[in-house]
RNA sequence: GGUUCCUUAGCUCAACUGGAUAGAGCAACUCCCUUCUAAGGAGUAGGUUUCAGGUUCGAGUCCUGAAGGAAUCACCA
């Protein structure tokens, strides 16, 4: 608020000192060091061109402009070319009103645009893991942020649900499963499934083993398996709509929905729609031949058809077999048209590992071509896997930390931490149950979040993540304080209407400095929306509880006596609880009111 | 081999998109609970931002090259 009043004033001293107009999103303001007095620093190096003079005398003229002419610039002061502008007190005092009387957050219109959001997506054939949850926080908190940049989102899940890795644990569990049910074994029906797709590679590995001893070469080894060559015959029986097979599918897809459910469910995760690759598998070939017509395809001899992308720095590139069946990018071309068709967006996001990277870039530049509207607003949000000391995580060697058995262990961990140092002894067992819960993902999701996602992250199973410091729990921390704060002052009946305060001049510097940061939520939501980076949220978080901790130890709240001021500061603290709590909620933390 | 990405304090990460003396947490060390929740706060120490050049008023950030690491380059998904 106060950045935009002070854009459009450094506008008017370059037209009126000038004679030239900047536009306000070039005018930029950084934070002034806390070594010089002043808080809002513009730097005048860039605009020699423009004024003729050196930098400092830019500074000066303008510093020497605003405080004759604009109200709320109390001084200035000029270290080469950065122009520092002290502030009335009273701009802090009115922000403050303004944050009282109505949120920053409400002042975000309705954009007339459609987002689609793509995440999760996982294969039928084994457990969700720590991955995927990197995966998980991270499409729900883009989707969160978008919609409350004023975006209308549609959150999707594509579930990988048909392919030869389904067949291995099928084939798995036909010959070893006797029929057991995951209810007949007392687990999740994911983790059933997933055993036997373990099982399936420790057969395939012996298998392969015995082949290489008989004087194969591995490769030729791991072709000949015959545990793969029933898998692949599997899959062939699937596609001709066997129903022995098709059965079996069914009922296994079935139990891993289940868990996937539950788990979903658990780390508070949601999707507006699904789809399934069982269904949209065979689209995209009439897409194939548009392009064929359009002469953006090739074929070859074989029959089978290519885009050329070596104009593009890229290679060339198959889009659909030679005997006329779907590969991956077909599946991908027919789906964007698809959402497309069900969804008009004009932004259409990716969650999906880096591994996949080039195949996005492809498909992007493949839609491009085609002329879809939506093309240019596709986004792969890329990120970097989420590795073990002892490297990256296999499904199929069975090294992976279990999502379920992570967010499990730190639940334990929170009831721990709660015992020892929490204040809840009068909490029900219910209530206790999901403070823990509220913490331990609390924990996990900032943990994952306030990553750059395409940086690879390392997870040390044996060190716990994080419950002090800079971390979730710190977060919930400070918002458990204020509520506290808010409690006493709801009892005693002390007000923290605007009126009670707004008459205050002098400020403390660190009520200052949190009633800025407060102010500028907005940038940092926007800017989130636009880099579709929930990391500047944590991080955002995590200097506005800083700053308010700072402040709570400083300054007594009850203990001052002037009403005036006491007002203010509980103000403060409602403002920083409310804007906790709505940032975290776009990255799906809960903030609770004691702990 | 081609392409893309990564490399910042002992460890895990920031750095407002090119700005002033690169900041936090963990670990270590000093202080602070007779005061609103110490899962806190204040402080000390810790840096040639992998290296070598370049661009400019100014580089962790942009460009070129080198080193190390990762991914990808399938008629697999």
């Amino acid at each position: 608020m106060i950045v935009q009043q002070l854009q459009k004033e450094i506008q008017n001293a370059f037209q009126t000192l000038f004679n030239h107009t900047l536009p306000l999103e070039k005018i930029d303001f950084q934070q002034t060091r806390k070594e010089f007095e002043g808080s809002y620093t513009f730097v005048t190096f860039p605009y020699g061109k423009i004024t003729g003079k050196r930098p400092d005398e830019t500074a000066t003229l303008l510093g020497e402009f605003l405080k004759e002419n604009v109200a709320i610039i109390k001084d200035f002061n000029v270290v080469k070319g950065f122009l520092n502008l002290v502030l009335e007190q009273s701009v802090w005092v009115k922000t403050l009103v303004n944050l009282n009387d109505k949120p920053v957050w409400k002042n975000i219109a309705k954009k007339d645009e459609k987002v689609m959001v793509e995440y999760s997506s996982p294969n039928t054939n084994k457990p969700l893991h720590l991955g995927h949850l990197r995966n998980n926080f991270l499409g729900y908190s883009v989707s969160e942020i978008m919609a409350a940049n004023g975006s209308e989102v549609m959150k999707v899940n594509l579930v990988n649900d048909r392919g030869i890795h389904i067949c291995k644990s099928m084939l798995a569990y036909q010959k070893h499963g006797e029929g057991k049910t995951p209810k007949d074994l007392g687990i999740k029906g994911d983790k059933l499934v997933g055993d036997y797709y373990v099982k399936f590679n420790d057969l395939f590995k012996i298998e392969v083993k015995q082949l290489v001893e008989q004087g194969r070469t591995q490769e030729q080894a791991e072709k000949e398996a015959p545990s793969l060559k029933e898998a692949q015959q599997m899959l062939l029986k699937w596609e001709q709509g066997d129903k022995e097979t098709t059965d079996l599918w069914k009922k296994m897809n079935g139990w891993v929905y289940e868990g996937f459910d539950e788990t979903y469910k658990n780390i508070g995760v949601t999707f507006d729609k699904f789809y399934y690759e069982s269904n949209t598998y065979l689209s995209g070939k009439d897409t194939v031949e548009e392009g064929l017509k359009k002469g953006i395809f090739f074929k070859k001899e074989d029959g089978s058809v290519w885009i050329d992308l070596t104009n593009d720095g890229l290679d060339e590139k198959l889009v659909l077999r030679g005997d006329g069946t779907s590969v991956y990018m077909t599946q991908d071309i027919g789906t964007a048209d698809l959402k497309f068709s069900d969804f008009p967006m004009q932004k259409s996001v990716y969650v999906i590992g880096n591994e996949q990277d080039y195949h996005m870039k492809v498909l992007k530049l493949i839609m491009q071509k085609l002329g879809r509207s939506y093309a240019d607003g596709m986004y792969h949000l890329s990120y970097g896997m989420v590795e073990l000391p002892s490297g990256k995580m296999k499904s199929r060697e069975g090294t992976v930390v279990d999502a379920d058995e992570l967010v499990a262990d730190m639940v334990e961990i929170a009831r721990k931490r709660t015992l020892e140092v929490g204040k809840v002894d009068d909490f029900s067992e219910e209530e206790a149950e999901n403070l823990y819960k509220m913490l331990a993902l609390g924990a996990l999701k900032y943990y994952l979040l306030r990553v750059e996602p395409k940086k690879k992250m390392l997870f040390d199973p044996n060190d716990s993540i994080d419950f002090q410091g800079n971390s979730g729990v710190y977060l919930q921390f400070t918002h458990a304080k204020i509520s506290a704060i808010l409690r006493k002052a709801r009892k005693t009946n002390i007000s923290h209407k605007s009126t009670s305060f707004e008459s205050l001049e002098e400020l403390e510097s660190s009520e200052q400095d949190l009633i800025r940061l407060l102010s500028d939520y907005p940038n940092y939501l926007n800017e989130a929306a636009e880099n579709y980076a929930p990391s500047s949220i944590a991080n955002y978080m995590y200097d506005l509880a800083k700053q308010y901790s700072k402040l709570y130890a400083e300054l007594p709240i009850f203990g001052e006596e002037n009403e005036a001021k006491k007002s203010l500061r509980i103000a403060l603290s409602d403002a920083t609880a409310k804007t906790l709590t709505h940032a975290g909620k776009l990255l799906g933390i809960e903030m609770p009111e004691r702990m």
